[in-house]
DNA sequence: TGACCACCTTTGTTAGAACAAAGTGTTGAC
DNA sequence: GTCAACACTTTGTTCTAACAAAGGTGGTCA
């Protein structure tokens, strides 16, 4: 496949989006439209630095970015290849709430209980506290086209925000959290599966012993602060994880 | 938290590995021994650049590398502080059986089956070639600790490379994978749960109707080339999938 | 013909330098 | 005493420059 001119790049100097930006967001877009095909090579960095009027280490930053998400693909000697037409995001940090709105299917939830208590032990071991934390523990019920879909568990630090039965009726957790400025950006996660306990068939509309998709996560914000800890269990029949994951 | 010194880094000029990733791994090695703890600011770079004997870009590059990885955040104004001893990867990109041999559990595997044909349409289209794809069909039962753990359904593209029983018996795919030269290096997975079948339950020697953990997984290569598609049942009572995610 | 070497292309690493932008703290005016 | 302006600290962006290393190609010589 012969190389591709990459077309002229509009760079706005004064803008504050930093210029390798400005070049990866362009380059991106080229690549997402089919402009710039998959299996394609581009040209080589200096030639293309030269043309699009950045310097080298610039150009270069912006090239990284791409690869870092999986579009391109670089090898010394060789050159740059496009690999994939879309974004290979690692994982996305996403609540069900969040997940369940994008798809359109607008999720209702059901408070069944919203209290502030001392943490029990493994839910402060799991947020990295000691002991002795004083946290809102929550227990959700989440509908999705009318129908029962997972039950959820949390826990969240009582000093991170102040939590309202309304508040969580009308919105995610995760965006609750995110308007306060405690924005997720790590989490770690546990996924199994287990058999639906009779408590759990009885609330989510199911039969006991009926498969139920498990999950367990602590997410921690970008100063590495715990802010929340979830233990949910979901309808296997109504909901699975997409996960896109690199090496 | 005062600011730490950063112990001298030995640093090799003639090694083929790069300055930056020298100093990175020390760096990472000193947070993870708790010799820089949690919580504590690093000196500014300009600073730690000179004392170590780098570039300031170089510098830079370690530490933009560990933030990557999120064991540090950096603030504009404020500095670097140290906010997870462990490293944070995004996923990793293992297979079971590597999962398995690194915590020690000698993992066994018997080949079901084994044989070469054309790939249905679904494996097909996830390996995104349009069809009439020979492929190798694989269907193994993996051990753990001498009991049934999973039944796992793989198609690797035929023209990849050839597979053997015997290989199979003895060596992880994705071991056979790497040693062909086909490192896989991105991953799009669905994990689910549902019950067992008679047949799954037989195989695995669990009862029909117990919870299952289950996975469906294509993978590519460096150059975007699917290598393979992955269809797993796991018992739930003996597996769980770990992820650190990030957003 | 075939193997090996030299050269070309392309990305990778490192350095030095200057200015911009974001936070923090301090000083001074009112 | 309060608040705004300013200075200082620290990371972020951008540039120029040079050399190293890896992969491929073509030519020479046996």
């Amino acid at each position: 496949m012969p190389d591709r001119t990459v077309p002229e790049v509009p760079l706005d100097r004064t803008s504050p989006v930093p210029l390798y930006f400005q070049v990866a967001t362009r380059l991106q877009q080229l690549i997402e439209d089919g402009e710039l095909p998959v299996g394609s090579r581009l040209e080589n960095e200096v030639e293309l630095a030269e043309r699009l009027g950045v310097s080298r280490p610039t150009m270069r930053r912006a090239i990284a970015y791409l690869v870092e998400r999986g579009m391109l693909v670089r090898r010394r000697g060789i050159g740059t290849q496009i690999v994939h037409p879309k974004v290979r995001r690692p994982v996305e940090l996403t609540s069900l709430y969040d997940d369940l709105a994008k798809d359109g299917q607008s999720p209702r939830t059901e408070v069944l209980l919203l209290e502030v208590r001392r943490a029990p032990d493994h839910v402060a071991e799991a947020l990295g506290v000691p002991g002795g934390l004083d946290i809102t523990w929550i227990e959700r019920l989440r509908f999705s086209g009318g129908e029962p879909l997972a039950i959820m568990h949390n826990a969240v630090p009582l000093d991170l925000l102040p939590l309202t039965e309304a508040d969580l009726a009308e919105r995610g957790l995760y965006e609750l959290l995110r308007a306060a400025g405690h924005v997720p950006r790590m989490a770690s996660q546990t996924v199994g599966a287990k058999a639906a306990s009779a408590t759990e068939a009885r609330q989510l509309g199911d039969s006991r012993g009926a498969p139920m998709l498990t999950m367990v996560r602590t997410a921690w914000d970008e100063a590495g602060r715990a802010v929340e800890y979830g233990s949910h269990v979901y309808r296997a029949s109504r909901y699975s994880f997409e996960l896109t994951l690199t090496s």
